[in-house]
DNA sequence: CCATTAATTGTCATATTTGACAATATAGTG
DNA sequence: CACTATATTGTCAAATATGACAATTAATGG
């Protein structure tokens, strides 16, 4: 009957291409010009297939958190061997298996400064945060069942503070020895639940 | 002679105006017009007093790193009872100690997003990272001088990991539910020092 | 009071960014 | 082909942000 509808596939393209721009130049510095170059289309389009700055950041939030969100699933249905096999695919997992190659973190970040004068942007970023600390959570538990709750909560926290310092930290460091000693760390934490 | 200069408080006053509004808005997100508004002074002293956006930038980013570092100078002096002690000074170091009332973390993270970008902020956050985790080593040293170095970095890098991700999240939580779990997991982490 | 030097204010041009909407092109259906 | 719904392009006004500089005010020494 018509034309028909790409605004799925564009909404994507558009929203990820406004990721990497935040991760580059933080919310406020990605501008509309940046975001439709980056995603290869004419700035209006933005306006057609999404709204406006308001309705961008809201809908590029809520794609991160749900993205997030599909990729916790999907780490909490794999079956590790044990914790080292867990941590090492936190800390070195290669960036070519991501179907993006910006640092996730970074968005996060930025994403954590406006959430500061956005309510909708905070309430999407603290579900954000409680759904990665649930995983780690559910996913130690599994790995250390006879453990209390107590003791894996704190490792959880710990063990993402660690990782996140980690990955916000990779653009600015050429070597590995920032990821190195983190994973180091995240061991000497894991430990705890060994016994 | 002449009216008498007032260029280096009104430098501070500028510049710390203009951290705040980083840590509120990040740093593109941090206009002439809210720095001086949050300083108290007229849009063109900014120009004046330090010179243009660029400029802004780079002096900022110079004071937040002195700043740093003049505190970790004053930690280092500083003499810890027990390693607990020092956890406990870094994670409820209450803020009306500070003579700002903005967040540092949030800043950092913030430069750490211009740093991708800008050399000269690149190195000067490069060097502001060295510094804490060489002072985070020393401290640890004083208190843990039979450890080997080796595992003391681990430990510095990963209390450093774990404290950020405190500091960052502080804003967006009511509670003090991470900051107690992050406390819990550094006294974890840092119990592999103490034989 | 005068000269001097710096702070402060006022103002404008320019560049950038966004919002809005008309006009056109495109791909399907009957 | 004609019709329809959608994507795409073009364009412009409004708002915002920055750069620049002239004009004014203020404080000090002589």
């Amino acid at each position: 009957m018509a034309r028909p509808s790409n605004k799925e596939q564009r909404r994507e393209e558009i929203l990820q291409a406004y990721e990497h721009c935040i991760s580059l130049y933080g919310v406020e510095g990605a501008t509309q010009q940046k975001i439709a170059e980056k995603a290869g289309i004419a700035r209006p389009l933005l306006r057609h297939h999404i709204g406006n700055n308001d309705d961008l950041l809201i809908e590029v939030t809520r794609r991160f958190v749900r993205r997030c969100d599909a990729e916790m699933v999907y780490y909490e249905s794999y079956e590790y061997a044990s914790g080292e096999e867990f941590l090492q695919g936190l800390f070195y997992w290669p960036y070519e298996q991501d179907d993006h190659s910006y640092n996730d973190t970074m968005v996060a970040s930025a994403l954590l400064i406006s959430a500061q004068s956005n309510d909708e942007v905070k309430k999407m970023m603290l579900w954000w945060f409680s759904n990665i600390r649930d995983s780690f959570k559910k996913t130690l538990k599994k790995l250390y069942p006879e453990q209390k709750d107590n003791l894996i909560d704190k490792v959880a926290t710990g063990l993402i503070g660690i990782f996140f310092n980690a990955d916000a930290l990779f653009p600015l460091w050429e070597g590995q020895d920032i990821q190195d000693q983190s994973y180091a760390a995240a061991k000497l934490l894991l430990a705890n639940l060994e016994t």
